[in-house]
DNA sequence: GTCAATGTTAAAGTTTGGTTGAAGTTTTCT
DNA sequence: AGAAAACTTCAACCAAACTTTAACATTGAC
């Protein structure tokens, strides 16, 4: 038993496609060795990093902030059990925030919407750092604060 | 003083940009009489329209399913605060859940990463009613559970 | 009446996170 | 050895939610 994966097994254990898997190779957050004949082959740990990028997905992190949080783990061991707490327990602010300003929506959203309040810009509901937030094209993430 | 609110001073007082606007009406969110020469007039309430538009977006609702919930409001006359209430209290569901999801990654992040047990496909933390989401493509948002 | 500021349209471009398909190669099973 | 299953690359496509650009028209203040 090598315990090398296919790309196939990968997918299979992870429940990622594998049209994902190339795309996140290509995006950097996740890599492979190649057989003789160029099939990509899978260290068992890669199972764990792509467990993490889709919980991160789910914290509201993109691709592009995952890639760097992955990079800051040891290149030349495998990650000890610390090394994902570390990195994961990163997340609690952003997951606090979030946290804080879906329950503000859920206590507030009757009088705010229907009250002459809004004008958006200001409203403390949504921007209460006042930010009013314009970042540019693509979908809106909710947690992107 | 007529009521009515050009695309500019709609604009400025949603905090919106007015290709948004535009977007939003391309798309059926908000409508505009014209003036003899063509140009967008908005009545006032229009603006509280808006404010539900960018509301909705942090519950994590689309623009196709915000179009819905605007055209359960009345036709011809101009929306109470109860109008309002009704229509976005039907967000608690979902705002419960999702609260209750980064509630649960929140809680258990160190945990779940760390160990062996992620195979993300059957994973509790994830998947609490047993839902492998493979839901087409597209940027995934959070609450789309 | 002039002119800057603001408005118009339509089409194309952007970003994110992928999927799909075609055409060919490698592995594995028997 | 031969066939099936799995793999390869590359380019094109998709969807959401906008923005940008270009070329032109209207408004409203002076």
């Amino acid at each position: 038993m090598d315990s090398e994966l296919t790309i196939g097994a990968l997918s299979e254990r992870s429940g990622v496609a594998t049209s994902a898997l190339r795309f996140y190779e290509a995006e950097g957050l996740i890599h492979a060795t190649r057989t003789a004949g160029g099939q990509r082959r899978y260290s068992r740990d890669t199972l764990r990093r792509v467990s993490f990028i889709r919980v991160a997905q789910q914290v509201g992190l993109r691709l592009d902030e995952i890639r760097v949080a992955l990079e800051s783990l040891p290149e030349h061991r495998t990650p000890t059990a610390k090394d994902w707490e570390r990195l994961s327990s990163s997340w609690r602010p952003r997951l606090d925030a979030q946290i804080a300003l879906l329950e503000r929506l859920r206590d507030r959203l009757g009088g705010c919407i229907g009250c002459g309040c809004l004008s958006l810009r200001f409203c403390k509901l949504l921007n209460p750092d006042d930010q009013a937030g314009q970042r540019g094209p693509g979908p809106r993430h909710i947690l992107e604060g």
